[in-house]
DNA sequence: CTGAAAGCGCTTACAG
DNA sequence: CTGAAAGCGCTTACAG
């Protein structure tokens, strides 16, 4: 019914008015004279006729569609995909504008070989073949105000000729140039919170059990701990396990060579919650209960694990949600202000990308040290 | 560029013909008749100067946004929604389709209690705040040309006055008057696959580990894995345990009473992933070692538990991007058909919904059953 | 304070 | 085989 067939002119006819004074009106346009009466009486005519604008209509004169696309890769495979677009589409819907979603494939694996860009720099004749230009140009073909891109791990994108004429928002990813605003997690912060909680505690020795991958997420969460133990007077060097692969399994046997060590650890840091995981399994076969004998911090908050895993898994929550709603308002205030103004669009936030914070997800994992003496 | 300023007006002026031929070959217009020569040159210039369509333009006259609405519930809570937002997005992509995505919040736990529907029973002053419609309505607002409805746990939606004057159709869930086309997983189907992968490798005491929460899709699993015993003459209703919640530490509790008790079953059907993460620790609390004197069969195929798990679970996939992809194409369908002939609409696809076969996925939790004597 | 008219970029009868 | 013209439903200068 809001979107029947009833259209401005029924209101105006209804009303006894202009199509022109019905648009002034129900667009509330700023320097439009119009009498309160005036108002009054196609307000009520346009709900009494169950009136909704045609977005097409408008968004063809206007030059502006209102709808804003959200490229993102491996939606499906990573769990952190609904959280963005959750917090994306919200936000977007609140202002007024909906959200166009097309998948980018299959980036989980290509970045572990070239790194693909948001535009590529292969020949004009292979542009076709690559996901993110085609994901991207059918998102400028439907006419979209503006693009999120959301990269599934944190890396630089080359772009040069940006996505298009629209203004870019990047999610977890940041511009080789920095010529594009974006918004990552601040994990080196969530990093030192958790050693921090651990500190907190009473633990001392704190082991970190990483994976030996190369990757930006990776080395920023080490970085943190490294960082947060030196302050803390503390050498974050002793004792380090490195998984072969960020898997349970690998950190099974990473953890266990870190707890076999002559001075084990009584607390480990994992750099994901699928580590830690792994070290659950360590501590149960090697007798040690968590969180009296060993404390545990994971990262990454899946509730599918951290919830399940007994106890429940202290970790560090990433905020996709606040990410896709920083990176639509972001997106939408530079489009707001290019349409009220035909000044230049504002600074894109400078050269680095935004940090939201990572919150602490307090569970059942961290535990005071273990003072006592332990099974041989 | 491809969207870029150039119109179908600059095409046919270069070209040397009337815009009415530039848009009867670009869009192969059926009855159209134009030389072979024309079409060519037509064909060239579009490509030649970058030509793009204004899909809002064509929208508006065609009536015909050529965008499917995709409203889906709990998508940052549920693993499933990225597969279905894939399914969906890439079958719409292949068919010239885009996706505008709304999330309806909060329908895993509204579900506990009052069955909410495709459009609310309220009355009307209540409508704005029903989750349901409020998405709906801004996707119909926008002029999308059919929609997409996921529920998160399938239920019986009501619907009355469908969503709009559009066509829908309905994933993980249907219409209480049967009149909206659904897909559905067969979850029934998957869950005898899974007892007959047990049989075949020659269990004879099959448990089951389910929950005590009334839901659709446990009622299926349960009900396939009962039919599936009785088929092969056993019975299945003796070692079971119901979980009170479906998290792990329930299905522990629920795994321990049956392992504990004095015929123990050999292999244990799980209803879900979480409740099998459960049941492999009471096993390594009882000493029995997976797939050695236990085998375990999960339902969900969440990655993130079952290849982590050690070993890895078996468990049924449900086709999740399928569905999506399933939904999208039977709505293109009657959008199109409907659209060549002013026929009526096609059959709904009958009173039933489509059940979408699950996949028994095959990692390391099944084995021949323990023959041995166990320790005491 | 209000309205007549042009026009966004297409598609679609219709005429020839 | 091809083209002139109307019109989808709005917004936007512009005139009064």
């Amino acid at each position: 019914m809001s979107s029947g067939s009833v259209g401005i002119r029924d209101v105006a006819r209804e009303a006894g008015v202009s199509v022109t004074t019905v648009s002034h009106v129900l667009n509330d346009v700023p320097f439009a004279r119009v009498s309160p009466e005036t108002r009054e009486k196609v307000r009520t005519t346009a709900a009494r006729l169950g009136y909704g604008p045609n977005r097409l209509a408008r968004a063809l004169r206007s030059r502006r569609s209102g709808v804003l696309g959200l490229a993102i890769e491996d939606v499906a495979t990573t769990p952190h995909a609904g959280r963005i677009i959750l917090g994306a589409e919200q936000a977007a819907r609140a202002r007024g504008y909906a959200l166009m979603v097309v998948n980018i494939l299959g980036q989980a694996q290509a970045e572990a070989g070239t790194q693909p860009g948001l535009k590529s720099c292969r020949e004009p004749s292979q542009r076709a073949t690559d996901p993110i230009q085609a994901g991207v140009e059918s998102l400028l073909a439907r006419q979209v105000d503006g693009i999120l891109y959301a990269a599934s791990h944190r890396r630089v994108l080359q772009h040069s000729a940006t996505p298009g004429k629209v203004p870019a928002v990047l999610l977890g990813a940041v511009a080789a140039d920095r010529s594009l605003p974006a918004v990552v997690a601040d994990e080196y912060g969530g990093a030192a919170a958790a050693v921090e909680a651990l500190l907190a505690a009473g633990h001392t020795r704190i082991g970190l059990l990483t994976t030996a991958e190369e990757n930006h997420s990776t080395r920023q969460r080490i970085r943190g701990f490294r960082d947060a133990l030196q302050r803390a007077g503390l050498d974050g060097a002793s004792a380090t396990g490195e998984a072969a692969s960020p898997d349970a399994f690998c950190g099974y046997a990473a953890a266990r060579r870190i707890l076999a060590a002559a001075n084990p650890p009584s607390a480990l840091f994992c750099c994901s919650d699928s580590l830690a995981m792994g070290a659950y399994r360590a501590a149960a076969e090697l007798g040690l209960s968590i969180p009296g004998n060993l404390s545990v911090v994971g990262f990454g908050d899946e509730e599918l694990l951290a919830a399940n895993l007994h106890p429940g898994l202290t970790t560090v929550a990433v905020p996709h949600s606040e990410m896709g709603a920083w990176a639509v308002n972001r997106l939408i205030d530079e489009l707001e202000s290019a349409a009220a103004e035909a000044g230049p669009t504002p600074p894109t936030g400078g050269p680095d990308p935004v940090r939201l914070g990572c919150r602490l997800v307090t569970r059942g994992s961290v535990g005071l040290p273990d003072t006592g003496k332990r099974q041989p």
